[in-house]
DNA sequence: GCGTTTATATAGCGCTGCCTACATAAATGC
DNA sequence: GCATTTATGTAGGCAGCGCTATATAAACGC
């Protein structure tokens, strides 16, 4: 008994949808929500769009798929680990933005990060998706700072926040690794003096 | 004679293609380019497409006249009186900065920058037109630092471009004028503390 | 008045987008 | 084998997009 896994009732799938949702996520950071048409994804998955539907019921609920894969991925920056509470917050804060620079070059075929530039798509129920990954992300981030500097807590999330949005704006702008890091490593410099130890 | 004006030769035009402009640039500056179609124009003008076609050539032509009357009017970050030789370029680059919340905040029904919002939309022409307007201004600021310090003309430009592009975005996203101001000081401080005067 | 010029109004073309109706194929339970 | 369940393939609906063909209206020069 290799896989004691019970086959369910009917016809089985011809695709992975766990893969699907990879494939998908590609498409979608190398040319954001809006440029991927479900056309594309069925292409590139060699399937055809009643089996689509099946799966994921829509555009937008493939793409909900996508950013939950994502924020759990390798590919998003990892706020636990940065956000330390032994550490200084000005250090940790300087960590994400430079971090979120690493990423966001990381695949010059897929710049930038993928929730913030979904929250500036064209499809109202695929940008409020977006957005609450990016308000859940923006809250760790106030909760983190409330926690030793409550009345520096929204100042800097915002400060840190616009950062990162900037950076993933230029990172599809072509930006390479070193531009990002010097652009993220001046904003520290902010967050030093805002800060200090 | 009132106006010595002489008529041109065939049917007088029903509307005023610069008021048509400065609708169309509300219009897009609430919507984004995507978002606005051109029937939506049309008909906020009160004409139909072929009297919009005649004049503008395409949604694209009509986005190039929005962005030069933009980009000429009162709406833009006035950068010529900004980037002042008589004073430290740490100082000036602030003040870029500050003003830039200012005016992204100015109109909540009109919030952002409408060259660093057009560079993100999905049309390939509109989006060539608007970069000219952005690596134009983005020229203009290297430039400006380059004349004082060459060694750190493009870390800054990058950092003050970076930055503005966030605070549009932010203002987009509902960010009053009070976040916006905090985030840009919070930028200027980095500023200060690259250029030491 | 008449031809020329320019702008207009009506109507619709061609394309692409997301999505679906319908019949069929491939598995299960009994 | 036969009903049931689930996924599939073919084909296409429907809406919206940017844009235009065609005929007509309103000004001009002479």
């Amino acid at each position: 008994m290799p896989t004691n896994i019970s086959r369910p009732r009917g016809r089985p799938r011809r695709f992975d949808p766990d893969q699907a949702v990879a494939t998908a996520q590609r498409l979608f950071r190398a040319r954001g929500y809006d440029a991927v048409s479900v056309a594309d994804v069925t292409e590139a998955l060699g399937i055809n769009p009643p089996s689509f539907y099946a799966a994921f019921g829509s555009k937008a609920g493939l793409y909900a798929r996508v950013l939950e894969r994502y924020a759990a991925g390798a590919d998003a920056v990892p706020l636990s680990d940065l956000l330390r509470p032994d550490r200084p917050v000005a250090e940790c804060l300087a960590a994400v933005l430079e971090e979120a620079a690493r990423r966001y070059a990381a695949d010059p075929a897929a710049a930038g990060c993928l929730v913030l530039e979904g929250v500036r798509c064209n499809d109202g129920e695929a940008r409020e998706t977006a957005s609450a990954f990016h308000t859940a992300a923006e809250d760790r981030i106030r909760r983190y700072i409330a926690a030793r500097h409550p009345e520096e807590a929204e100042r800097l999330t915002d400060f840190v926040s616009t950062t990162m949005t900037g950076l993933s704006a230029k990172a599809r702008d072509g930006h390479g690794l070193a531009r990002l890091l010097a652009t993220a490593r001046l904003a520290g410099l902010a967050l030093a003096r805002a800060l200090p130890v």
